[in-house]
DNA sequence: TGCTGATTGAGCGATATGATCAATAGCGAC
DNA sequence: GTCGCTATTGATCATATCGCTCAATCAGCA
């Protein structure tokens, strides 16, 4: 997946603009060729550089307002075994290994604070997981974004 | 906003088939008169359930491989600074504020560990901010998904 | 029962798509 | 400078898709 360069990057902030312009309008308004515009929307989903349609759903909007992230830690000899479980979560939207004390950090949502119990209660109880710790999301500050980024170089 | 129903996240799973599947061919597969799809579709943007396209594409594709988390500290006079200054940096793809010690939680992407390091420099030199914690993540153990909510009730 | 809103199935014209083609431009290798 | 490779251009084509309309049906609710 070799980077976008600036043509790719303007096809795609036309369509920020409109998700549902048109091929033909795009190339129109950057003073390409459609064939260029339709090559290179082709070649951007080929090589990966988009995630699923899907992750352009808000939470929210599947019935999840509430937010949180949890700190996990793990018995290191069964970390796959708990990667595997937090995968069956729904809830569980991501997850990362950072480096420092905590093995995992998970973004997590849920339909309430109830609910947030619930879930973080069948975080804790998955084989490996010897501690968790979370952390609800009073707000959301700047939601997610890359715009900046494809702005820029 | 109000929650999308089976019909709409029937719809949804077919486009994580194939983000170009017609209208026509969804509604086919579901069962479904084409302008029932078309029309929810229609509200589905309309409702704003779905974020900016370019929110598809990935922080790799943009250049971006190396991922982090900072916590930011803030001199509580001057949160709303803070803010828009942290909404400047295109590194930072999304912000909360979760309840406890920490004021602000950041996702920020970089080209490399060391422009990583320049990241975290422009947030901690952010009016307003008093202090910083970056943490790199080694890895994405569960990369950004919805898939288990929209497959769900 | 009667109302309201969504869905259906069908049809319409306008438009967009995917594919092709030869010609050209850009770029690195030699 | 020249060769060769690849991307781009501008054009054309047939086909598929879109957005819209309509009357009829259906589902939920007062």
């Amino acid at each position: 997946m070799s980077d976008l360069d600036q043509t790719d990057r303007r096809i795609l902030r036309e369509l920020d603009t409109d998700a549902r312009m048109p091929v033909a309008m795009i190339a129109h308004r950057l003073g390409l060729a459609r064939g260029t515009v339709q090559a290179r929307l082709d070649k951007l989903d080929a090589a990966g550089a988009l995630r699923l349609p899907s992750t352009r759903i808000t939470p929210q909007a599947l019935g999840r307002p509430v937010a949180a992230s949890v700190q996990v830690e793990l018995d290191q000899h069964r970390i796959a075994e708990a990667i595997a479980a937090l995968a069956d979560i729904p809830e569980v939207l991501e997850c990362f290994a950072p480096a420092g004390d905590t093995d995992l950090l998970l973004r997590v949502v849920a339909r309430n604070p109830d609910d947030l119990y619930r879930v973080s209660e069948e975080i804790r109880l998955c084989p490996g997981i010897t501690r968790t710790s979370t952390s609800l999301f009073l707000r959301t500050v700047i939601p997610y974004r890359v715009t900046g980024l494809l702005a820029g170089a």
